[in-house]
DNA sequence: CGTATATTGTACCGATCAGTATGTATTTGC
DNA sequence: GCAAATACATACTGATCGGTACAATATACG
């Protein structure tokens, strides 16, 4: 081990807390006073630990794959359950996330993405953000495809339409959600998106 | 009329130009250099004429529903078409709306939304985006109501559901338009979201 | 014309922004 | 115990934030 004083605080802890602040207010609405507070660190902690903001920013969003995302993609692959099943419960997953009341409101992803779309966002921190949407569009078109071949699907569904549909639902609610929209009502929805898709 | 040197700008056409740089940025990511840049002026007129950053972006509000909300409302009522065709042409008319390439992509609403749930927007501000809100809530509401007791509908909708299904399709597509998806693709779910909505 | 009124441009205000220099405290290796 | 290395806390940087004071300019009305 190398010489120097230890550090204070945990990395992925404070990691957690910056990625929930980003999630509640977006990137540019974020400061870096509110950051050293959620983190309960001060500057010259976080700048030797993680860069600066708009790297902090980048490990946030893999925090959040790893930590959100791909914990509501494995629901997907619940191999004996229905189509309709796995693509029910993963919706479910993503809403009960959105509406937690332990966490902000809303999808971080969403509200990043909107938010990178202004163009006050640095290159590296749009791209990270990109990515998760890119990645989950993936993801999804792999499960329909799979779907489809094992012929769970019609043989004539438009999967790039049904995967549209899928994450046009998801950004629907977050954005319900942020609005304060009780889970009860929003994951009433469910159901009649999911028959929309599956009998595309 | 009163003494005095004379504006030597439009209002409304400063208005415009504020809304729309308020849609591509949002609230926070708007900065009053922002502002007297699109709108041609300098900060002591914009302040004479406007009176703060939220008090503009409150007007801000008033010439979106004017003229972009309530345009598109009125597809809901061509009296003539079948239901499912005054849907359609609403959400056809959002849609269109959110991809046209001569105005900031997605949603002036959808987006401010989202960032009034960060908390760092003034309470006007706040209040207002909330209004157009439900505003639009109220007229579809109406909207399913009126369609249902003239039997156009079945007796059994659930309307809260329909209501919050097309308002999530809306701020979905938004979403959608904000991240440079294609007006063709986005426009093909409408098919598919106005039966799922119908057939509640 | 002269005066009151309103808008303009410039230059400024304190506060906050992201980011850093510096000195002190703490740890390891020798 | 001492030197090198790392992290901490405080205080600072220039730039930009929202907002304004002030003087110059232009208009209407007497």
């Amino acid at each position: 081990m190398s010489a120097g004083r230890k550090r204070e605080f945990e990395v992925n802890e404070a990691l957690r807390n910056a990625m929930f602040t980003f999630w509640e207010k977006g990137y540019t609405g974020t400061s870096l006073t509110d950051l050293t507070i959620s983190m309960g660190i001060n500057k010259p902690s976080l700048y030797s630990a993680f860069g600066n903001k708009e790297k902090l920013f980048v490990s946030a969003t893999g925090y959040y794959t790893q930590n959100f995302s791909l914990q509501n993609i494995a629901k997907l692959r619940a191999d004996d359950l229905s189509v309709n099943q796995r693509l029910s419960n993963f919706l479910l997953a993503v809403i009960e996330t959105q509406c937690d009341p332990k966490l902000p409101s809303g999808c971080f992803v969403s509200l990043c993405a909107s938010e990178a779309a202004g163009e006050c966002m640095p290159k590296n921190a749009v791209k990270a953000i990109r990515e998760i949407q890119s990645d989950t569009e993936r993801f999804l078109k792999e499960f329909f495809e799979k779907e489809k071949e094992q012929g769970n699907l019609k043989s004539t569904i438009n999967i790039n339409l049904a995967v549209l549909l899928t994450t046009t639902f998801i950004h629907g609610t977050a954005s319900m959600a942020r609005s304060n929209k009780a889970f009860s009502e929003i994951s009433e929805m469910i159901r009649p998106a999911v028959e929309s898709i599956i009998s595309l």
